[in-house]
DNA sequence: TCAAGCGGCTTACTATAGGTAAGAATGAGA
DNA sequence: TCTCATTCTTACCTATAGTAAGCCGCTTGA
């Protein structure tokens, strides 16, 4: 196995059940990928509401993840922007589309409106 | 931003959706790092009952990420491996937990130094 | 003046996932 | 026979997510 991985760490854990709830690695990916506007980031994601793209982009922002920015144009545009912080997951993100990419199981899935998750 | 992340890829979705789920980070870290029994399992991850570890390593299990292994001593003993996609997991795991170890918000333990002044 | 629309939320309700505790099958050995 | 260890399962209840509708401030246009 790999023995330069401790068996558990609180750091790591408090990052993956951050960023591993439900959405956030979606949000995240299309964060970092340049969208950046609520109803962009609703239509990336399919099967995303309202309701959960509001509540992860307020957590994102309390962990310092995303800074949300009100821009006074009308109607009212926010623009939520990866933080330093935010921008440093680029690696994470990357290395499990890499991973995605190489091990996908999907094939080619008519788009469920809620991810097929095993059952 | 970074342009060469495309904002939305159902095989990354799937993948983070999958691997997010709770617990399941945790686990996974376990597995890569050699833990490999059900009791092991479930006394490395604070928090994780019977319940929980079970019904994941079943998900593991049928997304080929595990092989599950009988060993007939008594009492029974059964050995959760990483197969290679599980192992390759390990660059994924070791990225999330560098960017954690960088940016944790969680305070850290006295200084290592002088443990005799903390409490 | 009044209806209708846009963007970004919030509220109210329902459904599903997860927490907790107890139990159960298996096989030994006392 | 009784107990113990290990790996699951069942039952029950709470927490989190899904769905639908509405709200607020502002503007357009009729």
């Amino acid at each position: 196995m790999n023995e330069s991985l401790t068996a558990f760490c609180p750091k790591y854990h408090e990052a993956v059940e951050l960023i591993g709830r439900r959405w956030t690695g979606a949000i995240l990916r299309a964060l970092l990928s340049g969208v950046s506007r609520f109803s962009d980031l609703r239509e990336t994601v399919p099967g995303l509401s309202d309701r959960m793209l509001s509540e992860r982009l307020k957590e994102l922002e309390a962990q310092g993840i995303v800074t949300r920015r009100v821009i006074p144009e009308t109607p009212v545009r926010i623009e939520y922007l990866p933080t330093e912080k935010g921008r440093s997951l680029a690696a994470v993100i990357g290395a499990l589309g890499e991973w995605a990419e190489r091990w996908a199981s999907l094939e080619e899935a008519p788009a469920p409106s809620t991810p097929a998750l095993a059952r």
